[in-house]
DNA sequence: ATCGCACACGTTATAGCATAACGCAATTGA
DNA sequence: TCAATTGCGTTATGCTATAACGTGTGCGAT
């Protein structure tokens, strides 16, 4: 999924997460985008649904928040699973991919047949400044 | 951590996620033991934070629902990372490990000193007989 | 024995995360 | 022009999880 221009509650919402440096619930953004008009959950749940669907954000299930995604650049989608280091101290996340993994993994699903749609990768531990 | 004796309440709820044929949510437990006293969330959350606290029972971040472990006899926390296939179509979950995947993720910390505490491994999608 | 502590439990209230359902406006393409 | 699509705003609601308080019970130390 390529993105197209983005509309401008679409384009608040990235560029909350953007500046961020870790990342943030959708109430969290809620509240950060008062000023500019927001007032309910469901514009930013309606413009995190695209966001995610482009490609650039990404959703972390085991913390319920979301995250601008590393590789800007880059096409997210095309180059496997997504994984996420995420501190628990400082709430730093680093975003990688392992093709091994992958490769690993599909391996799994096609021996039990399961058509794999959507994979979560998520280490929540401490990163190295923090577990000093 | 090996699992002591279950307390009244932890027994019920993990009788209830061994009888279930896929994950339920805490409120759906929680429903499930009204007839057995249960009035509180709160009553089903202490008893999952122990059970999971002895590895018995597994939490799917992905879809905020927990799941009796499926390898009973053996020490899940023993052996690695856990990870769960999970059909959106028909609810059942798919429990595995792969060293493999635990290796190159162990890989990736070690070279980045992060210190990791609890890793997850969801994929969601369809099982061989709802793809069909 | 009784004091102090740890732990399980019950209850009420609250916090935090996400979506349903309605209506309106702008865009697009037949 | 008409229908379909998409984004948007608002209100209300539902689902998930924890805070804070108090009770009772068992058990070792004094
Ligand atoms: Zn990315
Ligand atoms: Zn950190
Ligand atoms: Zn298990
Ligand atoms: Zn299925």
């Amino acid at each position: 999924m390529n993105a197209p221009a983005l509309t401008k509650n679409q384009a608040l919402v990235f560029e909350v997460l953007e500046k961020a440096d870790g990342p943030l619930s959708a109430y969290t953004i809620l509240d950060k985008l008062r000023d500019h008009g927001f007032r309910a959950p469901l514009q930013v749940y309606r413009a995190l649904e695209k966001l995610l669907e482009y490609g650039v954000v990404h959703r972390l299930e085991s913390i319920n928040a979301f995250v601008a995604c590393a590789h800007p650049d880059q096409n997210c989608h095309s180059h496997g699973i997504v994984a996420f280091a995420i501190c628990e101290s400082c709430g730093h996340v680093m975003e990688f991919h392992d093709h091994e993994v992958d490769h690993r993994l599909m391996d799994w699903t096609r021996g039990k047949k399961f058509k794999a749609e959507k994979t979560t990768i998520e280490i929540r531990g401490l990163c190295e400044a923090c577990a000093a």
